[in-house]
DNA sequence: AATGAATGAGCCTTCATTCAT
DNA sequence: AATGAATGAAGGCTCATTCAT
């Protein structure tokens, strides 16, 4: 209530207040990305973002506790957008084959080339945030993308499969996950173009399917 | 003597041909790996290096380059020390096994094995030391090690065995490589002992051996 | 307004709009050009300069890029100074001396004076920045104030003269104005007073006018 | 006396160990100007001139004091070398001209030429010990070959010549003096080919005759 | 809310010189 | 005489952060 009056009625502004300071702080992380991407992380200093984004040091500092903050949100952001495509990916396609069952394989495969494609784009800024994520404990919150195929094996989400349950141990699951998430950080390193290559993520996909059969079998009562 | 003109002095920097200049030098790496394990690589500066060491500044700019060459050095350090313990791991328990084959899955686990047990002690140095390597191009030679494998299975090693040669693509090595290098950096990073567990162990070997299987079976004409 | 993109920040560095900035770049060349002249060249460090201008190290940065540009900026300063100096001794004397015209050699010793005093104090400070200047390709800058004598000689603009117009070659110009900056220099080294000399200044306009005689005798055969 | 017997007779071994501590100097300062021309004055460093010597910084410490006092025996090397072929030319050219008189022109020329030339190789490390010296105040030394004509035609060595003889005040020959070296240095600076192009060396001997002659007509009563 | 001048610890590196061998 | 490992002060420069306006 009462947000129109545009007297100076401080305690009253708080509203557009609060969606300017939202404009602001987007407005500063997207010229981080982009400072990231054309200059790489040695560049990435306060003051050059400050005249990046066409603030100055102290507004940064009025939204950003420090330095790392930035690089923090940041990095969370690309991690919802790859989770959001994950999920988005999954419903949809599951969607799409309404009617026809998905096969295990199919949702590996969707799984893996999501993730394969998430770094098309900004590669730099994304692989520099992925790395940084990696280099401290925070990698946890970035692979979280991944860790959703595992969970999803996991909980038995595919029992309506004709292939059955299967079950992962949790160490299963962290080996899995950071298979997948190793391969994309040193494709990306070494060549970005071979990740979205069919014969990569035919590969890729072989793998995890290989090592779920396995993990089938063992656990395969019904498949002698 | 001193009128012969000096052997040119290889460029790279002063060849440590005297004894005590070897000690030096070694005195600088050993130092180096403890700072970087106790301090992190943020803290790991040329000054507090020779301070750690027991040299003024001076010395270490009389045995390296610069700084990136101290981390190369540990980083080679470290590679060839893994090269080694995996030659030796692999040759020893081919000779212990004199008469009987080793299976595939045998050399795998030996090779997964040595990988696992490689980053005991001084994690912390190995990781950084792991991580700047891979940040450079210089991956080729760290995943050396690793490559190992993948070189066996490729060339047909192992072609005695009953199981019949598997013909690895260098994408598939690239994914079985990174594969392996990315769990054990992530498990690095998580918790260390988790490396050296039985189940760790095994769910690695598994995985491996899932895709080889899958590969082989794809090539495999004569076993259906 | 913090929403515009900034005016892009003309690269260089801060464009000094406020006031107190202005005012801090000024201190610093003070602070620099009294450096320089207490404490030579050798003394003249960012950090001592930052400490005796009153400032911190990191201040100085915001002002200009690196050292040199300190450096030049001073030169340029001290160029335009002299540069001043002789367009206003020109132009007062040709008004001084209205209805009478100039010879030709009056014209030479304003130039000649006008230099010889240029080096008023600070000689010490301008000697650095005078052979600073010399040993880049600025002296091409540096000259200037020297130029505009050959320049005006060899574009005739004396032509009203009852001496006829001289035509100097680029050769001539060039040993005209290194003469003069030499001796100008040396005679800053071995002692300054000597500069001011009634006798000094005349043997120097004796050099100069000597010289343009030998052009015009060779140039004139209208005046045998 | 005494000096055959290759015994371990410290004390006589004085004459040979002279001999092969001259040639040590002798190597030191021949591989200080090759290093000097190949790589400049801040490339001039003792670890890097020890190098380049094929000795130890070590050894240089026993020749020489310190660092400036090689550059200042270059300096003088350099100056002694001008010297000696200012006075041969000088006297050579005298020779060649039995019968015939050398003018004053004709001296003056020899002299310029000479100075021109004696920057003919190793341009780059004359060209820094000249700056050198004249930085510092070594430059009464360093230009005593041009010194040399001033002084000729001050001391009446011309009396003989039918053009009768010149005096020179100390500020003349100062002025003389200073101004062929500044132009040699600054043409050293800009373009060393200018300096031995024919019209240069017009220009800078009509400077010089030009200043004489001027001198001359004022004294000169007998020709009027 | 925003500014941006100012800070200063700290970084990597160089190099003239010493001295025990 | 010769060596060369060691020294360490000093240099130029960066940048996250603060704070008065």
């Amino acid at each position: 209530m009462a947000s129109q009056p545009p007297s100076k009625s401080t305690a009253k502004r708080r509203a557009p207040a609060q969606a300017r300071a939202r404009q602001t702080r987007e407005l500063i992380l997207e010229a981080a990305i982009q400072l990231l991407e054309k200059r790489g992380l040695r560049a990435f200093s306060t003051n050059r973002l400050a005249t990046a984004a066409g603030f100055s040091v102290g507004t940064i500092y009025q939204y950003f506790e420090n330095k790392q903050e930035i690089l923090d949100a940041l990095a969370r952001h690309e991690r919802d957008r790859r989770l959001v495509r994950m999920t988005e990916a999954l419903t949809m396609r599951v969607h799409e084959a309404h009617g026809r069952k998905l096969t295990l394989r199919d949702r590996i495969r969707i799984v893996v080339r999501t993730e394969l494609h998430a770094f098309d784009g900004r590669q730099r800024a994304r692989k520099i945030l992925f790395d940084l994520a990696w280099r401290n404990d925070q990698h946890r919150d970035m692979d979280r993308p991944v860790t959703t195929l595992a969970a999803m094996l996991a909980a038995g989400e595919v029992a309506d499969d004709a292939e059955g349950v299967v079950q992962l141990s949790s160490i299963d699951a962290f080996i899995l996950t950071q298979a997948v998430a190793g391969i994309i950080r040193a494709g990306l390193e070494r060549d970005e173009h071979m990740l979205v290559t069919p014969e990569f993520e035919d590969a890729l996909v072989e793998l995890v399917a290989g090592f779920v059969d396995t993990r089938r079998r063992a656990q395969g009562q019904h498949k002698p």
